[in-house]
Formats: structure tokens, sequence, C-alpha cells
DNA sequence: ACAAAATATATCGCAAACGATAAATTGTTA
DNA sequence: TAACAATTTATCGTTTGCGATATATTTTGT
């Protein structure tokens, strides 16, 4: 009974799963960097753009700042990026790449790519179900997003 | 440079961010019944399948037991399952539905899929197309899991 | 200009996840 | 049978996520 509520029919367990495991893939990439996974979130969204207050880091990701900050002092700590008052508006904190932060995307390039490849590679699917995949998944999201 | 490292090109950012969401979009439900969601998929095992160890609890959604235990010491508290000692193997804990957890099943099924075809209502995805998502994810979950 | 609302960040508490380790029990093997 | 290995669960420490709340700053409305 209930058919429709059966867990294997369920695609947010897929998804809960999915994205657990994928990120365990990545761990031993990471571990090499000495980062967890939402620090390298951080980073790519940093690479891409320096010098962001954190509501917009946090608004690329889809987190909450409350999620963020304490994410930011770590890596501050670590010293991995910097923070700083803003000038305009003195609420907001600045998070820049230090060189130590800017230095470590060569480093992730050279792993991460071949490194997932290679986790991946007794995975049936194919450049299309990627690509694929991801549509769907942007679908969810942005009829999630608020 | 470096176009496959955007976060924009990553399946795994959005496994990560699809999940995360679709976690968000259930918790009005979950609030109602007074429970998590890593709780309620205990309650789906259960369901299936009553007086499991934690080990079983824990392979077949994929967990690890130091994951699951806090979770089932939790979910005892709440009264919502009891755990006795296995009579043939002692070490093992022997999970069961209380009378609680179990009247739980018919409260969740009236809530939960009314509820999450409310809050997908927005998202364009056809039957067929969750049914090829769960396809895709069912791949990458099988080739990563041990 | 001044009070009120909105915004940006931080802090706190709780529940996952997960690596590492420990303790109890069972299985294996010499 | 006695030592050793494997299995099952529990515990500890750290990092996320997220709701709720607090604080500082800016914007808005009158």
């Amino acid at each position: 009974m209930h058919a429709e509520f059966l867990l294997d029919n369920q695609i947010c367990f897929r998804l809960y799963t999915a994205a657990r495991l994928i990120t365990q893939a990545y761990m031993p990439m990471f571990q090499e960097l000495g980062i967890t996974y939402p620090q390298y979130l951080v980073l790519m969204v940093l690479w891409e753009k320096d010098n962001q207050p954190v509501n917009d880091i946090a608004h690329r990701l889809l987190l909450e700042t409350n999620t963020v900050t304490p994410l930011l002092q770590r890596m501050e700590k670590m010293g991995i990026v910097s923070r700083r008052k803003g000038e305009q508006d003195k609420r907001q904190q600045i998070v820049s790449l230090t060189e130590a932060g800017k230095a470590m995307e060569e480093k992730a390039f050279a792993l991460i790519p071949a490194g997932m490849t290679q986790q991946l590679s007794a995975c049936p699917l194919q450049l299309e179900d990627y690509q694929h995949l991801a549509q769907e998944l942007d679908a969810i999201i942005d009829s999630l997003k608020k």
C-alpha cells in the first residue's frame, strides 16, 4: 500500500543520497587541498570574482548568511580569505582571496577534474546524460528557490 | 579560463543545491509531523519492514551507523521508535516502531504527497522527466556506493 | 531631520554527516 | 580451547545547515 510513498520511488531520497555520495567522492581531493566542499564552493565564487560581500557569496550559493559567515570565519583563520568592512556600506564585510587562496586555484584545477573523472569512471552516464541531468536539476532548483 | 571549473558547469553543486532546496520544501510538512527529514527516512524504512537492526536501516539509507545511532536515540526519546537488544546476536539493537510511530504513517500519507505536488507545482518537469532523473541519479548512486 | 522599516552580518542552539576511536559480542583459526 | 579477527553499536570532535534572534548601519516615510 501507499506505493508512491516507498523509499525507492522518491526523487528526494535520490537527490539527498547522490549529493552525499558525490561530495564524499570529492573528499580525497579536498583533503589534499586542506579544505571542505562548502569551502571549495566559496573559493569557486571568489575565483570567479574576488572581493565580494558575504551576501553576494551566499546568494550565489543559495545559502543563508548564517551558514556562510562561520564558514568564512574558519577560512579566514586558515589564511585563505581575508575580510574587511565595506567602505561605502559599513554593514558589509568584503571577502577577498589571500595569496594562499589564489594559489589554490591551480592546484585545484590539477586535482579536481581529473579526480572526478576517475571517481565517476564506473558511472555509465554519457556527456549528454550529464547535460540533461543538469537541466532537470536546474528546473527543480529554479522552481524551489525564492 | 578553466571553463569546466566554473560553478555553473558543475553537476555536484546542482545536486547539493537541489537536495537542500527539496529538503527545505518538505520542511513545513515535517514540522506538522514533528520530525525531520532524516527521521522521516528512518520511518519509511521501518514502515516498509518493522523490527530491523541499526545496521540494516543504515545500509538501506546508505548512511553510517554513527549517523543513524544518534538519530535513533532522538527518535526513541520522542517516543516514535523503541530499541531492544537482539536475541540471537546481542551486539545488535533491534529498532521497532511504537504505536505513535505506526500512527504517523497515515498522517504522513495525508500530508507529504499532496504537499510535494504543491511545492513542485511551479516545476515544469513532467512524469517522464522525473523517471528519467531517477534513473540518472540511480546510475550515479550505484557507481559511487561501495 | 527623525522615527520606523529594511538590510547586512553575527551569534546561538540544534540536528545531521562523517572520520576516528572504543567497547561488547561473535566468528575464525591455530 | 585460546588468541585473534571481524562485526555491531556507541561515543567524541568538527563542520555544515538552518531557524531564531541580536546588533549595527542604511534607507524610507513623514
